[in-house]
DNA sequence: CTCTTTTAATGCCTTTAAGACACTAAGTGA
DNA sequence: TCACTTAGTGTCTTAAAGGCATTAAAAGAG
């Protein structure tokens, strides 16, 4: 045991395991993809969970921070986008007794990690829509949950491009809040709603491909923030 | 301590003080007002804080359950809203040590809880503008984030319905979300968005004072999840 | 070099829902 | 009966999304 500040005694208080898990998000191919990390050990040994674990008492200095190293450790990367989902507790969710996660929502660009993950046997990108009954935890739940929170963000901001490379083109967004939402959006309205909000950056590149080049744009930092006070259709 | 499934020992894990808080919100006079309870013992004993505590591993099924058993201690009556807000932790926000806190956000109406809360010293109604600064813990901030979450909610839902009696006039309704906003509001907009959304139910009642008697509405069940397409202006 | 194909971007009309604000409705009390 | 008060509605304007066709800019075929 460590010595604790003041008079604290983890004996007198009868706490649950308090544990972070993230649900980290990218697009790939045309699908949504979630990481997974197969349990090395008990409970739920070799069944695929979420990226997560106790917090570092000594080292994390908030549960976010400790979201994050947890998502470093398993691909290299320090997500762009992160924010709190939130936590599930009670007494049947892990076999050790009342358990309590904090689970946090994250995106990152499939480029920018793909060698960590590609690299390893015990970590995955795993499509959402193809997920497994049977992962570590109420995990599934927890997926559901983040699934619909990113569902709801594509209706009414851009946090969605933190799942792209740095530089995108709208054609590559309106078709990733396309794959999130699960319906086609009109192009003219998502185009008229980023340009009045001023969210993007030209980068005054474009791509080259077959048909015409398509400009690349760069998401600006307000962007995390900014909400369009109207959704567009589900 | 008590006995624990299989082989969980909560000395193998330097695990974080967790506890669950609730911040139960009412209108009355015109105002926003929170429930506060004197802390009677250590930390910050003495200091006003949120209704909240530990969790009883053996009769709470959930984290919603006990943040929901926490208020009924306070106040004798379940809240007609509740929803998860979100946690909050870190080594310095409790001098024990590590800690978590789970904060949840609730409604309920003044009338619902006036003499439990009128009847004992060490809990009140604090209006949140004359909120002092000394609150224990981190309990300031964790208001904030609610305030802000209720005025979110008060611009796209009816939810701020909850903190009123079971039946209210469109007036009552309006003039709440206009404490909650901080702005008045268009009161066509605000009629014709409930009446096309179908979320109340006309009791056939009417209020009698000065004036034109106004009808009285009671909230149908689902406008606790409906979400309006449109925000108003906040 | 021109024409077809492909993908990007825009113009413009329609539709939806909120804002503004005046007006009518239904009570009370002098 | 009339002034006053509060509730509720009619209607025009405005903001922003939907629909859909058209134009723009490239590559490749002949």
């Amino acid at each position: 045991m460590t010595a604790k500040p003041r008079n604290y005694n983890i004996h007198d208080y009868d706490v649950p395991l308090t544990t972070v898990d993230g649900v980290l998000f990218t697009v790939h191919e045309d699908q949504l993809k979630v990481l997974l990390v197969k349990r090395g050990k008990e409970p739920f040994e070799g069944k695929w969970a979420l990226p997560g674990g106790f917090i570092d008492l000594k080292q994390d200095e908030s549960i976010e921070a400790c979201a994050i190293r947890k998502l470093r450790e398993k691909t290299g990367v320090e997500p762009p986008y992160i924010e709190q989902l939130m936590s599930w507790g009670g007494p049947d969710r892990d076999p050790r007794g009342w358990s309590v996660t904090i689970a946090f929502f994250a995106l990152v660009a499939h480029s920018a990690c793909e060698s960590s993950v590609a690299s390893v046997a015990d970590v995955k990108w795993q499509p959402v829509q193809t997920l497994k009954k049977d992962l570590a935890f109420d995990h599934r739940d927890v997926i559901a949950a983040a699934h619909e929170r990113l569902r709801q963000k594509a209706l009414y901001s851009m946090v969605p491009a933190f799942a792209l490379p740095h530089e995108f083109t709208l054609t590559e967004l309106q078709s990733l809040h396309e794959v999130i939402i699960g319906t086609p959006l009109n192009k003219k309205s998502f185009r008229r709603r980023l340009e009045t909000a001023e969210l993007l950056e030209d980068t005054g590149k474009t791509t080259e491909s077959r048909g015409r080049p398509a400009k690349l744009y760069r998401a600006k930092a307000e962007s995390k923030q900014y909400r369009f006070i109207r959704n567009l259709e589900g």
